[in-house]
DNA sequence: CTAGGTGCAAAAGGTTTGCGGTTAA
DNA sequence: TTAACCGCAAACCTTTTGCACCTAG
């Protein structure tokens, strides 16, 4: 591999945050790695004790900023389940979010092609879809899956 | 018909509360009548308005009081789409929710066996499901479905 | 240089809770 | 009679905003 992971992720924001109008700043980079760092669902105040490892001032207003920035540059995935803090997620392909009751655990599951085209069947003509959300709940007997 | 719709919903209502050990109150009959009432998705400031047309004096704090209550004896439906209020649904059968970007409006697709079972078997072995949600968000031409 | 971003504190918006009085069983 | 419930106001929690300072281009 010629370049690292983290120029990868550098390159990336960069110039997806470029082609929106925002600047590169150290913080939302901060963020960003964070939520790519570790294949969980954290919300903005997990982000925000992960970032300040990194940057110890860092403040909340600015993570919600920059997730806020990253989920408009089409960077991260917002997941609301239920009225609980919203979750951010670096899978952005598309999937569904299993959440186990009992441990509070997120599970990940990707859609295949097939599945997608009979979720979107279900509309009739006249509604042309931007986005869906799937979601389960429940219990299940799997560890959790990093 | 024997039994006016009104009846028949009081005693759905009825034995549905005392099942949980819940006392029937003309508040709770009030907020399941509104919803029942016209079929959309208010949020509970707007059922609020339409149940001071009955009783004015119910507070806001008592509908979702009330609300929590019938969700909680399965009579009703919260419908949570990304961060803005609840919205409370009579449609107890499996269903999506379509919202529309342009128009804020929000419509029901009924879920077949064969959908939900597809659905379903998104998930491995080891996941019980208690619940599932799928929501869809983009434009429809189609007008309100009331 | 200056528009955009940060950090802080305060506000906003939705929902829940504590309390004194009321009501169904 | 009394535990549950209501109405009100205050608290709570997540998220957004206003403002003075800072920084990337």
């Amino acid at each position: 591999m010629r370049y690292s992971l983290k120029s990868r992720q550098k390159q990336t924001l960069d110039s997806a945050l470029k082609r929106k109008g925002f600047r590169p700043t150290k913080q939302r980079s901060a963020v960003y790695e964070v939520i790519l760092g570790k294949k969980d669902h954290p919300n903005a105040e997990e982000i925000l004790l992960r970032v300040r490892r990194v940057l110890p001032t860092i403040s909340l207003a600015t993570v919600y900023n920059c997730l806020e920035t990253l989920v408009d540059c089409g960077l991260v995935r917002q997941v609301n389940l239920d009225r609980s803090p919203s979750l951010f997620c670096p899978n952005l392909g598309p999937h569904a979010h299993f959440k186990c009751k009992k441990t509070g655990e997120i599970h990940d599951f990707d859609l295949d092609k097939a599945t997608i085209s009979s979720l979107e069947s279900i509309l009739p003509e006249g509604y042309s879809i931007e986005r869906f959300d799937l979601s389960f709940i429940g219990t299940s007997n799997q560890g959790r899956q990093n």
